[in-house]
DNA sequence: GTCTATAATTTGATAGAC
DNA sequence: GTCTATCAAATTATAGAC
């Protein structure tokens, strides 16, 4: 019986996080989030207090398994080359499989209105992303491996942003190619 | 005495950007913009009957101050190269001058809890982007123009993104020398 | 852990006077 | 064009029973 519905911790930030990737943190109600769960709304502040408390778990939760989801795409590979193509995958699935944007690019366009809190996760992902693009460049014996890693994570959130709003996922597959082609 | 504060509508329009492009389309309150304005909430239904009418009033003005602003940047200029790097200083100006993201990126990432009616005015920005620059890779005998402009665009709005968030220019510039040198 | 009940505030929106 | 007055609904959040 440990199926993930056990947790209600857990299905509450799923539907936080599929809502909040759809609509942004502030589209995003208890009340609305209780009522997909089963419960009330007043349930959900025995698991999180605030909202801010949400959004942070939130993020952490999805850079953790961003962070799994990369080492399973990876597998056996140990080329700096096919990592960073596992990495693209990584971004490449949550678009097309979900239809759904990364939560921190979602999250990032917002940043001037997120609490604090929320923000410093969002860039605890970006740099962490960006941590780790950095060393595969570094092993590539790129140039510039710091600029590798800036532009890589620029064009994925990006284009999964303006593949998404004109419903077009060859904009997401030029940036993929784009990024694939220069390990090369 | 043609100044701007004499339209009020305009200035409605002005705060309701520069607080979308802050917190996103949901963060932005009537009570909030009429505060700022210096009218009541119930006046600003006056020019905008529903919000959806202010979210595509603004997005459409948004689209034509960029091509207005593009074409002043441009210049005299006629190269593409040269065309290119006054589509990509727009873009920076927006983000160093004002610390804004770009509305369309803002918008775009809540693309699915958007009114339709906004989500189509944020599409047309996009493709207005994408066939300028095509038009641009063109004119410069790149092999595969559309793919240029189309990894361009989600360049530059991904960089605006992950700059923001870790409070770091040297993001967005990597970004932007990526297409200028792409361009000699 | 979840419930009922409730509170205080904010939201987009309308009617009608001036 | 802007105002007052008003509305119904939604928001985050808390207190206290079970």
């Amino acid at each position: 019986m440990m199926n993930a519905d056990m947790n209600t911790a857990s299905q509450i930030l799923d539907v936080a996080e599929r809502t909040m990737r759809q609509a942004g943190y502030n589209a995003v109600s208890y009340r609305d989030i209780a009522g997909e769960v089963g419960i009330k709304s007043a349930s959900l502040h025995y698991h999180f207090p605030k909202k801010e408390d949400l959004g942070t778990a939130l993020v952490r939760r999805y850079a953790e398994k961003f962070r799994q989801n990369l080492i399973e795409n990876i597998g056996e590979q140990n080329k700096s080359q096919n990592k960073i193509a596992a990495f693209v995958l990584n971004y490449r699935q949550a678009l097309e499989a979900q239809g759904l944007i990364c939560l921190c690019a979602v999250l990032g366009a917002e940043v001037f209105g997120l609490p604090a809190s929320v923000t410093a996760e969002v860039k605890v992902f970006f740099e962490t992303n960006l941590d780790w693009l950095t060393a595969q460049y570094e092993e590539m014996n790129k140039a510039h491996p710091e600029d590798h890693a800036k532009t890589t994570l620029a064009l994925l959130e990006g284009a999964m942003i303006v593949s998404a709003v004109n419903s077009d996922m060859t904009i997401f597959d030029s940036a993929a190619n784009l990024i694939l082609a220069d390990c090369k």
